[in-house]
DNA sequence: CGCTCCCTTGACGACTTTCAATGATCGTGG
DNA sequence: CCACGATCATTGAAAGTCGTCAAGGGAGCG
C-alpha cells in the first residue's frame, strides 16, 4: 500500500518533494548525497555537532555507506531484530509501534526529518519497537561502531535526554484523560514539528492514519474524528480528512489550556 | 508533614530501615558512607560500571561530597532551578512532578533506591521537573563536572536509554485507557520494583498517596480506590489503605493482560 | 470500473468523573 | 500519652464522556 501524497509536506527543506507514486531513486551522485547528509546531520535533532576533521570524514563515510529507502507502509526495523545501526530520518516520516502479543500494534510516536531512530536502544542488542514508514522515506544509516566516538557519545546523551523530555510531555498529554484536549495537544504538537522544519504551522497534511493517531492517544479513531469535527464546529480549525488548516493557532493553544 | 512509616519498605537492603519519626542522621563516619555509596553505585540502575582506579577515586570523592537528606514531603529540586548536579537515590523514594501553570502538579513518575535523578536534563541548564520526597530520603550528590568523564558518558547513555524504554512502557499503560488495567499494571510494576530491591513482591506498602497514583495514571483518586476495591472483591489482592498484599502475582498478571 | 481501505456519523451502553459526605489515619500540640 | 485537627481514603448517586457496534460515503489502486 503506497499512499504517498501529492501534497506531501514531510520533506526536508532543500530536498525535492517527491510526487505521487515516485519511487525512491537510489542513485544520486555521492557528492550531492554527501553534502545533503552532512547538512542533515547539522540540523536540530541531528547527530554530531562537535565533530571535526578526520572524525567527521570517518563519520560521514560510515553514514553515507547506505541510505535506506523505505516505501510507504514498509517496515524499517522490526521489534526483536538484532540492532547494528542507528538511522537519521532525512525525508518522509515514520511511526514507532509496539507489537503486542495479541497481534495488535500500539503506536508510541511519530518521527520526522532530522530525528534519530534508535535512541531507546543503546545497551540493548535488539530493537524494542517496530518502525514503519508512513510515506516514502529516506534515511541515513549510522553503523554502531561509528557511535563509539567520544564526541558522538556526548551528542547522543543530549539527544536521548531530549527525547526523554519529550516523552514526559507525552505523558502529560495522555494523563489529561480528556479526549478533546489530547487531540488539540496532538494537533498543536504536529503544527510545531512542521514549523520547526520550515513548513507551515497553519496548514498541513497529517501523514498518519486516524487509527494511528487514536492508538497513540489511547482513543478510538471514531472519537478522534468526532473531536476534530467538534473543533471544526467551534471554528478552531478546518479539515478535510487529514488536511488540517488552523486559522488561529494561538486561539487553539489557549482553548487547549483553558 | 513527615509521614514516614513503621513498615517503611523503601529502604536499600543493608541499610538500617529508619523507624517512624526518625530524622535523617547527617553524621555517619565517612568511611561507612564511602563503602555504602560505592556499593550503591554498583547496583543495577546505578551510575558507573566501567570505572577504575584513579577515575573511581575522583568520582567517589565527588559523589561523597554531600549526601543530601530530604524529609518526607520536602522538595529536592524544583522545576526551573539551575541544575549543577545529578543525584542517586540511596534510601527512601521520590516523586517526579510537573508543576503546571494553574498551580496543580502532575505526577510523572516515582523513583526508588538505585535510581539516578536528573537523566532528562543533560543539555539543559535547568531542572524540567520537581522532585519531592515521599518519605525521609537519602541521596548521593554527583556534581556535573564529574559526569564529564568519558567512561561515565557511556554509562549515562545506557541509563538514559533505559529510562526512555521504561517511559515507553508507561505510554503503553496510559494508552490502554481502561482504569482497572492501568491500576493493575501499576501494582504489578511496583511489585517488580520492590522485588528488584530485595523486598517482598507480594506484600508491600505504597509510599505515595492515592492522589499521586491517580495523577500519574491520569485518573481520579476515587477511581483508583474503587478499582482497588473491585480487585479486592475478586480476590486478586488484599489491601488496607496503602498496604497491599498480593496472594497470587501470576494471577494478577494474567488478569491484567486477559 | 470495482474493490478495498479509511473516514464519518448515529445510537446505545459502560465506564469514569463529579459532587458530596463520612470515616480513617497521621502529625501536632497540650 | 492523649486529644484534636488536617489531610487522605472510602463510598454513594447523578451526569457526562467515551467506547462499541453498525452503516454509509469517499478516495485511491489495480
Amino acid at each position: 500500500m503506497s499512499n504517498s501524497d501529492a501534497n506531501s509536506i514531510i520533506t526536508w527543506p532543500g530536498l525535492p518533494s517527491h510526487s505521487p507514486n515516485t519511487r525512491i531513486r537510489r542513485d544520486r551522485s555521492s557528492q550531492t548525497a554527501s553534502a545533503d547528509c552532512y547538512n542533515c546531520l547539522f540540523k536540530p535533532h541531528c547527530l554530531p555537532a562537535e565533530i571535526d576533521g578526520e572524525r567527521l570524514t570517518r563519520f560521514a563515510r560510515g553514514v553515507l555507506r547506505s541510505r535506506r529507502p523505505v516505501k510507504a507502509g514498509d517496515v524499517l526495523v522490526r521489534q526483536g531484530d538484532a540492532m547494528n545501526a542507528l538511522y537519521t530520518l532525512r525525508a518522509g516520516s515514520l511511526k514507532a509501534v509496539f507489537d503486542e502479543a495479541n497481534g495488535y500494534e500500539r503506536v508510541l510516536g511519530f518521527r520526522f526529518p532530522g530525528a534519530v531512530i534508535g535512541l531507546a536502544e543503546p545497551g540493548n542488542a535488539v530493537w524494542t519497537r517496530t518502525f514503519i514508514a508512513l510515506e516514502d522515506t529516506w534515511l541515513c544509516h549510522i553503523p554502531l561502531p561509528v557511535i563509539g566516538d567520544d564526541a558522538l557519545q556526548r551528542q547522543l546523551i543530549r539527544l536521548v535526554s531530549e527525547r526523554l523530555r519529550s516523552e514526559y510531555e507525552t505523558h502529560l498529554m495522555l494523563a489529561v484523560n480528556d479526549g478533546s484536549r489530547k487531540v488539540m495537544t496532538f494537533i498543536v504538537e504536529m503544527s510545531a514539528r512542521f514549523a520547526e522544519r520550515g513548513l507551515s504551522a497553519h496548514r498541513f497534511h497529517l501523514p498518519m492514519h486516524y487509527m494511528d493517531i487514536a492508538s497513540y492517544l489511547g482513543m478510538r479513531h471514531e472519537s478522534v474524528s468526532r473531536t476534530l469535527t467538534k473543533l471544526q464546529d467551534r471554528g478552531l480549525l478546518h479539515r478535510k480528512g487529514r488536511h488540517i488548516v488552523i486559522p488561529d493557532l494561538d486561539a487553539l493553544r489557549r482553548f487547549k489550556d483553558d
